[in-house]
DNA sequence: ACTCTTTACTTAACACTGTTAAATTAACAT
DNA sequence: ATGTTAATTTAACAGTGTTAAGTAAAGAGT
């Protein structure tokens, strides 16, 4: 049954319908599970129809990417309510690391999986943006942290601090998503793991208080 | 042209045989490039020779990943003779990282990849061997560092300080080889990154001195 | 010497994948 | 009524992991 020619708004209907269909099979099943014909059965289309929206796989699972950047950006926005700077940066290590456990599949997919390097240009998200760039969220609260003359004297580089912040987070986060399954090692319990992930980052970066 | 019996050694040899083109083909081109029948065209077999020795590709991958966890422990294994205990943590973490950042594609195969979690039972290697399982190497130096006196009071589970050991290292040598082509982030660079990392756990966990 | 079994291996085939080329069919413009 | 255009589908290709069925060589038994 085929149709008439489509407005803007139709394309962009459809567009986020199969978005919406591969998000949904790989959030249950994982990346592999996903493949371009069973997207089509779901939404009711053949599977070439989606050549005519994404490029490719590779195109739609960016573009899946590209909406998960976006939510975890948003699930930590409300961190700059809080009032106290290192208090932030604790409220948003702590989101980063709930939004990765509980939606495994999502960070594997944008942290840990082999894929072409992001274009900032041709993305979808604002870089910069308080409400779209995660990185920029924690930059700004390690800034602000920085600022208010916590972090040791040595310390100047904000990047640095930020992507070593993030790597320690990542590091339990990512092992727990690859690794929790694996009886080799005598997993101690991810909050626990967590917390004193948080605890060492913060004294090894901060000045001795007290 | 089919041939005769074969001994139990030439057995081993076309297994080891098979291990070693695929490991070179993925080592070189990623795990997504290893397909059977590439792996039998560089040997000299027809693809479902391979299933003679190995159940499947997953079975041959993890045979793979034995042999490489064996040559990261013995990668690490001279740390013993380090005098100081701390020194020893200091030189496995970057052992470590410079296996993973030397070998990325073993590594994330290792440690990066969705894959049925695996059983000590029947792995090739031997759990809680000085010589030939990297984790036990890092609990041991750590309960070395901490009979020592050197970690902070509050910290007392041996296996909670070395997974956080890990995970540091860990992060930073997984996000430099999922994302350090991402021009999204202004990525710092990695030696200063690992560096910053050790120096933050190791003022994290360890007492204050001097 | 001739069979018979076992073993190592190969070819053929299946069911699946992403992707492309070639129809098909509906709506619109003239 | 005709032609054009756009959306969609079916058919097909080249590739994947994997299995079933065949083939040929070596040795054992008589």
């Amino acid at each position: 049954m085929p149709p008439k020619p489509k407005t803007e708004l139709e394309r962009q209907y459809l567009r986020t319908l199969i978005i919406d269909a591969a998000r949904e099979l790989f959030v249950s099943s994982g990346v592999n599970a996903v493949t371009m014909r069973e997207i089509a059965k779901r939404i009711g289309y053949s599977a070439t129809s989606i050549y005519l929206h994404f490029a490719d796989k590779e195109t739609l699972l960016r573009a899946i990417c590209d909406t998960d950047f976006l939510s975890l950006a948003t699930s930590l926005k409300n961190v700059v309510l809080i009032a106290h700077p290192v208090d932030r940066l604790h409220a948003l290590g702590r989101g980063y690391a709930a939004f990765a456990l509980t939606h495994p599949n999502h960070y594997r997919l944008m942290f840990m999986t082999e894929r072409a390097p992001c274009d900032p240009e041709q993305s979808s998200l604002q870089r910069n943006s308080a409400e779209q760039d995660a990185y920029y969220q924690l930059k700004t609260v390690v800034n602000d942290v920085h600022q208010a003359g916590y972090f040791r004297a040595d310390l100047k580089d904000a990047d640095l601090i930020a992507q070593t912040i993030w790597a320690g987070t990542h590091g339990v986060c990512a092992l727990q998503i690859s690794m929790a399954e694996d009886k080799w090692v005598n997993w101690c319990n991810i909050s626990a793991r967590l917390q004193l992930m948080q605890q060492v980052m913060m004294r090894g970066l901060m000045k001795e208080s007290t």
